[in-house]
DNA sequence: AATGAATGAGCTTTCATTCAT
DNA sequence: TATGAATGAAAGCTCATTCAT
């Protein structure tokens, strides 16, 4: 017979529990750095919020940008996820509809991680020597590449790929717009609108 | 007799020595952030390279992160004056034409100041509070939309202000492509080609 | 016929000229010290606010010690009238009530001048060094010997310059009680009353 | 078998060895600020006295003055345990016996950490800040009215805390004299039998 | 006599990282 | 594996003072 599963052993054994440790490691940075700001994301800082000691940070981490780099990964697979379950969503529309569905996705993802969102996006240029920002879009564009397919008919332009980071780039824009403020008087919708038409326009027209 | 002027006095007087000063302080802190990076951008090594002591730098900069405001003033002021002068050589085009030189102005920029550019894009988040960004992006839109406008019969959308948004995006889309990558194998000025056919599909269209 | 006398002749001569520019520093450093404090007296600041470049304050003072050795010499100048001006108006009293008047004086004088006294007493141990408070205090104690010596018939003390330390130390512990704080509920009047007793106690007992 | 028990430990574990740096530092900064000045005492040269490193001077102190506050607690706490055992020795006298002997104890004290007491004493100003002399007095009086009280039946004034706060003046005076120097020739038992005298008339006389 | 740009020694403080326990 | 006291290089910045003009 099959023991009883136990799912929080007593006394974890050595594997789970040290993933344990690297969670709240992890969970800490990225709270310290979107609540505090980077000024406060200090090791020690990390340490005491991760209830564990100043040692154990570097037992998991051999320095201070693998704590960001894991924020980072962790927080980059959470929105790949959001982005598939929301693109899921989109299967029965056309292609406007999809796109204008596509387009909507990072504006909702960063609404709801605004601050942690915005704060990597700054670090970039500190993580990027650790974190391979060209395959991660690579991966991203995987789906979406497969979506234009599913429309092939209705796409005019040849190469797909270049049509892909096209859209990848309106979507970044998105994003970033943060950094690159948009003109007074225009909502989110508006904008939508917008992209929508500037790319559907895009894709379906003859070259 | 009237001694013979002297066009370069042996020392200068007031005004003219601190300007001098001040010149060699933001050029050698650009230097060195173009060639050494950000991390070599200590306030004792800008005013070593300057020529000046330390004081002096702090006599003209109450703190670091003015200097690499000043750095970048400088920077965004001899861009525009670059992009004015590149867009007067556009004057005899078609619309086609002008959006593609135009496309084409910041690539050019970028090659000429490449690890400038990139070391100031990269500290944005710092500086940030100290430039602004926003009245920066609206005075150079300010003669985009004037060629738009000069094309106005063959423009089709209603919202200028919006077209020139999205243009700007485009063109900070390409200045900013050292964070986004390009796909393999596509070269510059297929990039532009696409873009350009983007845009001006997008401002031709009827709505 | 004389002249008719001139106040403040349109170009002032050499000496006239200079002194105007001391009492600016000098007043220009009591007013900081009193305002901003002891960490914003710098001499960069002086020179600033008395309308002088800081080679000027330069050459009046050799060091910044020297300027608030100035300011205590000024302060201490004044408080030495001021105590003359009160005194001579107890002339008619007895000696309980001059006893009394004369601890009254050292309060209304710190009422009035309250943040620069303290903040001067503050910087004593730094100043001590350019300035004889030895010498000060004898100056300050020979009224108050007169004083005492009128009133020779009813004390009963027999070395008066000992009566005399005990009173300006009586005095001196009302200036200086900023430090050392009095008990709760206790006014200036029962203070007073009770240094008053204390005293004309001392001074008319019997060795 | 055990062990043989080791009273020392080579190395002793964490909260003995961090007290043990805590003190060292405190001793440290006790030993430059009474025989260098405070002009010496810079964290660096605490640090280096201390045998420690300045960052685990900055891990238990947050900032310098908190290392001048804590040679200022322990200064007067040690002060105060001096107080209380002179005390007691005090205890056969009769009232005049024990004014005597405890303005004597503050006399005693200052000579023999004359130039700690000075330079703590000149530190005020600037240590106030983190170090509640009020409470401290308080504190310090508690003993004393004690002492006034087992003579009620000799003192004729009300309001013994009105005493107590003379008292603790009269003795301040004494432990400040540094800034009101006392006139020439007179010896230390001079000025306290004056004292003594003032003192003890004062409480026994009818108000 | 006046100016004020320039100086630079030296300060306090931070924080990623190590390593003996 | 975990701890956390200790490290120390290196940073930003201040301000009294000088001296060429």
């Amino acid at each position: 017979m099959a023991l009883p599963p136990r799912l929080k052993p007593r006394k974890l054994p050595g594997q789970e529990r040290s993933q344990q440790t690297v969670d709240a490691i992890v969970s800490a940075a990225a709270h310290i750095l979107a609540n505090e700001g980077i000024e406060a994301l200090t090791t020690n800082a990390v340490a005491a919020r991760a209830g564990a000691s100043i040692g154990s940070v570097y037992q998991y981490f051999g320095h201070k940008e693998a704590i960001l780099a894991a924020v980072l990964e962790k927080h980059s697979e959470s929105e790949a996820h959001f982005f598939l379950e929301r693109m899921r969503e989109l299967d029965g529309c056309d292609l406007r509809g999809r796109v204008r569905g596509l387009l909507g996705i990072p504006l909702e993802f960063r609404r709801e991680h605004a601050r942690l969102h915005q704060a990597l996006l700054d670090q970039m240029p500190n993580i990027g020597r650790y974190f391979d920002l060209r395959e991660r879009v690579r991966r991203a564009a995987r789906p979406l590449r497969a979506m234009l397919e599913a429309h092939a008919s209705e796409i005019r332009r040849k190469n797909l790929d270049l049509c892909c980071h096209v859209l990848v780039n309106a979507i970044q824009s998105l994003t970033h717009d943060g950094i690159l403020p948009r003109p007074d008087g225009v909502s989110d919708d508006e904008l939508l609108d917008e992209l929508t038409h500037l790319d559907v326009g895009y894709l379906t027209d003859s070259e």
